[in-house]
DNA sequence: CACTAATATTAGCCTAGTCTAATTATCCTC
DNA sequence: GAGGATAATTAGACTAGGCTAATATTAGTG
């Protein structure tokens, strides 16, 4: 049977959190990422569970089986595809595609997505610089990318990936001229946590808290 | 607040009925129509009607009021647009964009409709002939059509619209090269309700029961 | 090692939408 | 205008997913 979008909002947020912390996940953290009370969480663990899905070790966390993972890994293919076609078709600025993507996902066929690849004419990433899984479901290689905040002042660099989950976040990247591609030249980092960058566009340095460019990284420039 | 996908089927389920049979609609009517029981109709009927988008007199049948229309006309101009998309850009054939479009139309945005129009040109029919309402959710003048029914053999046709929502008999229309804009030579109306028609793209005649051949509807060749 | 804080689970209730079964209205025919 | 057929509504139960409150487990600290 088919799972419900409730369903797989979950799996995907345990993925999020496998993906950040690298060890198994606990009630409390699903709750927080989605929104909901630990105790609807522990319900849906069950069912989850049930499915197969994802091993529960109770009152230690869950761990998503591969066929989770390969669900997640569907809807991960669908959604990067679909913020590609917003953004390179129908005109949404980078920033305003996840909400729209984050809601189709789940509504869209298997063979929309095949074909939605082909007419897209099978993109390696989307719009924030984030890798597409292909057909077999294998994501790309993924390009030596690095830490805006590993770089050292002096250096050049290109924007590889923003955020793409906060809102905020990306419309602060936007404003200041930082999206996948931009070039920029590292002027200064400030004691307080401040990175001083020159985007290739622009004339002005533009100040960008550690906090934020931890999360956005980039790769030495070509030359 | 904003209408759950199933409500929004009832709707749609209503206004179809309305325009076939243009009086109130019954309660055994909607039940049909969506494959629920009365007893489920009876109930969504109530809700609807507190939101102020039908009117309903107990144990005679519901109108839709003006923002119940409304919400319809949303609706399928969404599901027109996208079923737009599909064929001319996703390569699905237009006998199969019926399904995926009736899941999507009740999760794009009005955002993601009127970028999807720009990006389409402002379609003003869909793949099966049917006109898409515009933005002002106002449906264009349609074009002078006519069943095949009502025509005589001997005359000479376009096809202008097929039925969108069964799929078998899209499916029989698509082998038989029946599609809108095929040119039809009406050879003969046989006793037993039978069109035996020729399309422009074959040799030899095809067979049409009235009963499907009633749903088509074509216009007079313009030469 | 015991106690407390934090977290997880369970119990029990709510809403939306479904169902079946029972009841009530309406209509049609005689 | 009475009786029966048909249709509509109501009552009551079920499922998914949510909540709060109560209970149970684990972990950390003294």
């Amino acid at each position: 049977m088919d799972l419900s979008p409730i369903a797989e909002e979950y799996l995907k947020a345990i993925s999020t959190l496998e993906t950040e912390h690298a060890r198994p996940i606990r009630t409390v953290e699903i709750a927080d990422e989605i929104g909901v009370t630990s105790a609807s969480v522990s319900s849906m663990i069950d069912t989850l569970d049930e499915r197969g899905l994802l091993e529960h070790t109770p009152y230690k966390g869950v761990e998503l089986t591969g066929d989770g993972e390969e669900i997640v890994t569907t809807l991960v293919r669908k959604h990067r595809l679909l913020e590609t076609f917003l953004t390179d078709h129908l005109d949404y600025r980078w920033t305003d595609v996840h909400e729209e993507a984050d809601r189709l996902e789940h509504h869209v066929s298997d063979e929309f997505a095949t074909r939605l690849a082909t007419f897209l004419d099978d993109p390696t990433t989307d719009p924030h610089g984030d890798p597409i899984p292909d057909t077999a479901l294998t994501v790309s290689e993924e390009s030596v990318q690095t830490p805006l905040t590993e770089y050292e002042a002096g250096e050049t660099v290109v924007v590889a990936q923003v955020p793409d989950r906060d809102h905020d976040v990306r419309e602060y990247l936007f404003e200041h001229g930082l999206e996948p591609g931009t070039e920029l030249y590292l002027e200064a980092v400030t004691a307080v946590g401040i990175l001083e960058v020159v985007p290739d566009d622009a004339d002005d340095s533009v100040s960008i808290p550690t906090k934020i460019a931890r999360h956005v990284s980039a790769r030495a420039t070509s030359r």
